[in-house]
RNA sequence: UCCGCGUUAGCUCAAUGGUAGAGCAUUCGGCUGUUAACCGAAGGGUUGUAGGUUCGAGUCCUACACGCGGAG
């Protein structure tokens, strides 16, 4: 069982400070997951993510790394953390979210997802004992059960079918990890993840069926999928309370700076975006001072940093003009040093708010950072 | 000097005599468990100049200018 620790709880809100310890190492929660699906954060080596950005965990993908290299090869490697030279933690999600985002290319059945892949066209079909067994392959530390994460708007009488496949799956992806071993050294830990679009009697029922399954720790699913983002806070305000004390909440998929301190808020630990990683590659910057574009002209002669308080190498070394010439340029280092920079503003993000958590001031510090 | 080809958006080029377009560039948006170094929108034109033919000319005719190639 995944041992999760709290603490500090903030004294007005849900907020909690923690810590879970896996083989590859302890993450600090609140934490963010950069999002390395294919085995690599796009654009950033790995020396990167360990001594400028201190990421204490990755996020990588099943369904990415099953089509490509293959299971085959990342056996021969010895594991994901061997093939990649990363010596942290490693969440893997399902696929689940490749049925959300491959809508067009699979089909979803009672036992498993039928996949068209999306490289060559070839059949492959999943189910919650396959994605298991795919994440041994990897050797992940976290793995994550097959589920279906809907669409927004979802019709009720969906959600509710889908919410019960997910259910049972939830069922079969527990047992299979009880009839496998790890193929390393490392113990790896099931997540199970709760859905229910937005309907709360479904969160409610999901939450109910997967508590009693005793999963290592508990993720929502199925939002930031393009509902209002208040209807976002709610549904994760809702769910948190129903979810264990002791066990990690991981809210999938989320989000925007201020998404993560009001999720925060609402009593998750864990977070996982791309945004930081896709957006810097479209010339989008985050930093205390806001949100911006190196796209925009006004920046072609600002020779400051990109942020001012920021410790990041990208700060140290470049300013916004040159980041922009690089942009304009179609340079690729352009990609890596944004990539760095919103990297490094996410973790240090998410290790101030525990350290506002275990000081007593959380509530103030978000109001005045969100 | 003659012959041929060419001249259309910032650039490279489209457009059977019938509403001048595209790509790139520029400017601005959008990206939430990555099919995404991606996607979208906007601005931008006396079609080298001056005439002519025609209901109508970027397109046909004449002259001139400029560029490229060839001949002498």
């Amino acid at each position: 069982m995944l041992k999760f620790s709290v603490v500090e709880k903030d004294n007005n809100s849900k907020a909690r400070a923690g810590y879970f310890e896996t083989d590859h190492g302890t993450v600090e929660t609140p934490m963010f997951l950069p999002v390395g699906t294919q085995g690599t954060v796009k654009a950033v080596d790995q020396n990167y993510l360990e001594t400028d950005i201190k990421a204490q965990i990755v996020l990588s993908n099943t369904y990415h790394l099953y089509l490509r290299p293959g299971i085959e090869i990342l056996e021969k490697a010895g594991g994901l953390h061997n093939f990649m030279n990363w010596h942290k933690p490693i969440l893997t999600d399902s696929g689940g979210y490749q049925v959300f985002s491959l809508s067009d290319l699979r089909k979803i059945k009672t036992d498993g997802i039928e996949f068209s892949s999306h490289l060559d066209g070839s059949k492959h079909f999943f189910t919650p004992e396959k994605v298991i067994q795919i994440q041994r392959s990897i050797g992940s530390d976290l793995m994550m059960v097959l589920d279906e994460c809907v669409p927004y708007p979802c019709e009720y009488e969906y959600a509710v079918n889908s919410t019960k496949l997910t259910s049972d799956w939830a069922i079969l992806n527990k047992e299979a990890v009880e009839k496998t071993k790890p193929l390393y050294t490392q113990k790896q830990y099931l997540l199970g993840i709760i859905q229910g679009s937005i309907y709360k009697e479904l969160r409610e029922k999901s939450a109910a069926d997967l508590v009693k399954l005793e999963f290592d720790g508990y993720a929502i699913g199925g939002l930031a999928v393009g509902e209002p983002t208040e209807m976002m806070y709610e549904m994760t305000d809702f769910t948190t309370d129903l979810m264990p004390e002791n066990k990690v909440r991981y809210l999938m998929g989320v989000g925007r700076p201020e998404n993560i301190l009001e999720s925060i808020e609402r009593g998750i630990d864990i977070f996982d975006c791309v945004m930081p990683t896709r957006n810097a590659r479209h010339a989008i910057v985050f930093s205390w001072n806001g949100v911006y574009s190196l796209r925009n002209s006004k920046y072609k002669d600002d020779f400051d940093k990109i942020d001012n308080e920021c410790s990041c190498y990208t700060c140290l070394n470049y300013s916004k003009a040159y980041l922009k010439h690089l942009f304009n340029a179609g340079e690729i280092l352009a990609l890596e040093l944004a990539s760095i920079h919103n990297l490094h503003f996410y973790l240090e993000l998410v290790i101030e708010a525990r350290q506002q958590i275990i000081n007593g001031n959380f509530g103030d510090w978000k109001d005045k950072t969100v």
